[in-house]
DNA sequence: CTTGAATGGTTCATAAACTGAAGTATATGA
DNA sequence: TCATATACTTCAGTTTATGAACCATTCAAG
């Protein structure tokens, strides 16, 4: 039966059809996560993916689009398994920086490089277009971190 | 101090910006979407756009990559609230056929429009970006929904 | 027909994830 | 030095998602 599910979308504005691939990929890709670092849930997969660099939780907050308390459990839950460090920051002492361990590079690594992958299988781009969606997107997060974190549109 | 939050990102790969873009715009719409109509909550809003006509529930779970249970509830809700009913399918008695009551067309048709200004306000996007982006994501949406029905991947 | 297996949804109990409000410690400015 | 703001933590409560067991209908054989 499931013959034309991706049916007559033609009348569907850009705007929606973005706002679906969008939605699928990212489901798609939560989806995917599950089968490969048993050890890790959804979110701390995001967090050790943002940290390429040590960083305040105040930032990956900000990053995620999320508020303190997410992140201070999610860092919990990291540390408590070895594959980051909490660090004062010598700028402020209030703020702490997430440090990866060793443990914690490594497994980076193998989820960015397992992410890499998982988008270019799920997405069925090829490198061109994948270039140019990279370009789109990467706007797009730029304009989102630039106009999220200082306002708050609504609230 | 958040001055350079959308920091140097040059050295990650395409698929990576790509999918960090993908996960801002997501959580983004996700975030505004608690703004627009305060009755719904997301599954439900994610459910009416899908309506744009009578779909069975199993179609709609394949297409929202949910699981049957899901929909139920969520079908469930927006039945409760007024925005659509069940119908038996015609073609085989098992299934449900959702369909949007004259307050559900309405609903979604104010989402629709409320998230396309949406997409436009938190992407940042010009038309001529606006079109490519939504070409490329139809395609990988296209493509996750070929590849994620049949079969698993993992499981 | 009648039977057995497959399919479309539902129920329910549980888990995973997120959040806001109140609290602690440090910083900043008057 | 004191008042206020900031960075993070704690915690209790809500929301959301899920799998397993279940019911009803269909379909394919005999």
């Amino acid at each position: 039966m499931p013959e034309n599910i991706s049916d007559r979308l033609g009348r569907l504005s850009p705007e929606i059809l973005s706002i679906m691939g969008v939605y699928a990929l990212y489901w798609k890709l939560e989806e995917a996560f599950d089968c490969i670092e048993t050890e890790l849930n959804h979110p701390e997969c995001h967090m050790l993916i943002k940290l390429d660099q040590p960083k305040r939780m105040g930032v990956l907050a900000a990053d995620m689009l999320s508020v303190p308390s997410t992140i201070t459990a999610t860092a919990d839950g990291l540390e408590k398994a070895g594959y980051l460090t909490r660090e004062r920051d010598p700028e402020d002492r209030r703020a702490w920086l997430l440090v990866l361990t060793k443990q914690g590079e490594e497994a980076r690594d193998m989820l960015v490089s397992e992410a890499g992958d998982l988008f270019h299988r799920a997405s069925g781009l090829d490198a061109k277009e994948t270039a140019e969606f990279a370009r789109l997107a990467h706007k797009i997060r730029d304009n989102i971190l630039k106009s999220g974190i200082p306002e708050g549109l609504t609230k």
